[in-house]
RNA sequence: GGGGUUUUCGUCUAGUGGUUAGGACGGAGCUUUUUCACAGCUUUAACACGAGUUCAAAUCUCGUAAACCCCA
């Protein structure tokens, strides 16, 4: 349509922690304008102070932080548009208010909260809704009605108003939507939109977006499905105000809805159902917190990758995506009208697959500090061959404690289902000879191991499962794990041996 | 209540008039293995419904339904 320098923005609230649908909703921006060499912008929009909630503009640049996401404008980068805090901009808003009640696309409404509320009530009596538009407001206390003078003597006695649009009757609005085509909606089903008030002397939520819109430069505005209704609203309001030929391209991205159940993607599902909702942890108060999908052990490019493929794909059969990959390959067109169930257990999935990629040594280093924790000192090239033997059964880094414990530390108990399984009668005998064997290796590896155990069986004609399994109870106590010669390498001769021993003692006969 | 949007396996999706409707996750099974896992193979399961256009419809048109979103 024109060949304007591409500029998206990204305009949450702060009313709370960032949920994923949000992320993604940064992510096809973000891939957007990089993807096109243009500028990503983030701008808080706090112009309702009653929902403000302490933290959260943190929370907002952290998480885009996390994800890889780079600003080029924002409120602390800064930039040509400075500032881009809503609540900054106060002084920016009431002309174009102003503007539009001049040009006779707006209104001043006088009308006290109750006497729109007995209307409202009304109405419902009569199994009516209450629609404020062009049926109505020339019954009511406004500008339209009253006269230029005391319309300013009721300002300036201190009379609360309000900015209305003055939304026409009976147009149809035509509107084109990058995902979704053509959309049109006859006026008359819409209704005078409060613009601004007196209040506090800020613009709601349609005013603000739309003239920051258009003072930013923002050449295309994607956001959440949710924002489709309000549509026809913004482009009358471009109209109104004269910025037509500067007016953004739409898009509406599908919503992310619940795993089960109906209704979109809340913070709710989350507890219930044992994922995070948010990209980081967030603390609601001094005891209630909300799990963050770093916290649970995910990876950012596991994470990203996993919300560019919720409501976008590729027309490839390909799953696994780089930033620089997702960003060369989005595309609006490929953008899903229908939204999209969020589903845990791919999201494990995921993960799993960018941790299998990994190197041991990189995911020994980030299992370190939860090593730490345990207190346990391992030298780190031991925990490096520890991690290659058990990462392909991962998804996160932190299951390597449960995968890989019993290296650590002797086996406390045996699994009682595979003692009944493999330890009989003549085991602790079997185990004693091949402690014996195992001691007389002399270099200690696995291939040396695996032979002398395996002579072993073959001489007194023992099963292999047998004897195999009896061995890694003994090592692990469990019925899981790595071949039992590497783990016998890694404990070391002493350590296997001892723990022959303590199975035989423990378990007996 | 009004308006808007959407509808392909349980889930994410491919598909734009002619396909045995493909892939991935999940489920089941088999193979392999000393166990668990990985891997490999097999399998499971879908075009919301009803008309119409057409030689031919998941695909185009019209209805209906359901779900969701927004406003009230």
């Amino acid at each position: 349509m024109n060949n304007r320098r591409v500029r998206v923005r990204f305009a949450p609230s702060p009313t709370g922690p960032l949920h994923i649908g949000g992320v993604r909703t940064a992510l096809f921006n973000y891939f957007f304008a990089c993807k096109h060499g243009g500028d990503f912008l983030l701008r808080i929009e706090d112009t309702d102070s009653q929902r403000f909630v302490p933290g959260a503009e943190e929370y907002i640049n952290e998480s885009l932080r996390w994800c890889g996401i780079k600003i080029d404008e924002g409120v602390r980068e800064g930039g040509p548009h400075a500032p881009y805090r809503q609540s900054e901009r106060k002084p920016i808003y009431k002309q174009y208010a102003d503007k539009l009640v001049e040009s006779g696309n707006a209104y001043i409404a006088f009308d006290a909260p109750d006497v729109l509320d007995k209307l409202r009530t009304d109405a419902e009596a009569k199994g009516e809704a209450f629609i404020y538009n062009y049926t109505i407001r020339e019954k009511m206390e406004t500008s339209l009605v009253l006269s230029a003078s005391e319309v300013k003597q009721r300002i300036e006695r201190g009379d609360q108003w309000v900015v209305r649009f003055k939304m026409p009757e009976n147009e149809e609005v035509v509107m084109q939507d990058l995902i979704r085509g053509e959309v049109r909606v006859n006026t008359s089903t819409l209704d005078d939109k409060v613009l601004f008030k007196s209040s506090d002397m800020l613009p709601t939520y349609h005013l603000a977006n739309v003239t920051d819109d258009y003072l930013m430069e923002i050449s295309h505005v994607i956001r959440g499905e949710e924002w489709l209704p309000s549509l026809p609203l913004h482009v009358l309001l471009y109209r109104a105000l004269n910025w037509e030929d500067k007016m953004p391209q739409f898009a509406h991205l599908p919503l992310l809805l619940k795993p089960t159940g109906n209704g979109k993607l809340s913070k709710r599902d989350g507890d219930k159902m044992g994922f995070p909702v948010f990209p980081l942890l967030w603390k609601t108060g001094e005891n209630e917190i909300s799990r963050g999908y770093r916290e649970d052990g995910y990876f950012p490019e596991a994470f990203v990758n996993l919300l560019a493929l919720l409501g976008w794909n590729s027309g490839t059969e390909q799953e696994l995506f780089s930033m620089d990959e997702l960003i060369e390959l989005f595309s609006i067109e490929r953008v899903n009208k229908s939204g999209a169930r969020f589903d845990p257990e791919k999201a494990k999935w995921f993960n799993h697959q960018y941790l299998i990629r990994k190197t041991d040594k990189e995911l020994a280093e980030m299992f370190l500090p939860i090593l730490e924790q345990y207190n346990f000192d391992v030298p780190f090239e031991k925990l490096v061959r520890i991690v290659g033997l058990v990462k392909e059964r991962l998804n996160f880094v932190h299951e390597i404690w449960e995968q890989a414990s019993f290296f650590f530390e002797r086996p406390l108990e045996y699994d009682q289902q595979t003692v009944a399984k493999f330890w009989k009668e003549d085991t602790a005998a079997i185990m004693n000879e091949v402690a014996d064997v195992v001691s007389g290796i002399e270099k200690w590896d696995v291939q040396a191991i695996e032979h002398s155990i395996k002579e072993l069986i073959t001489a007194k004609g023992y099963g292999m499962g047998k004897v195999m399994n009896a061995v890694r109870l003994s090592l692990v106590g469990a019925s899981k794990g790595p071949g039992v010669a590497d783990i016998c390498e890694v404990l070391g001769k002493d350590e296997t041996i001892q723990r022959f021993k303590q199975a035989v003692a423990i378990l007996g006969k």
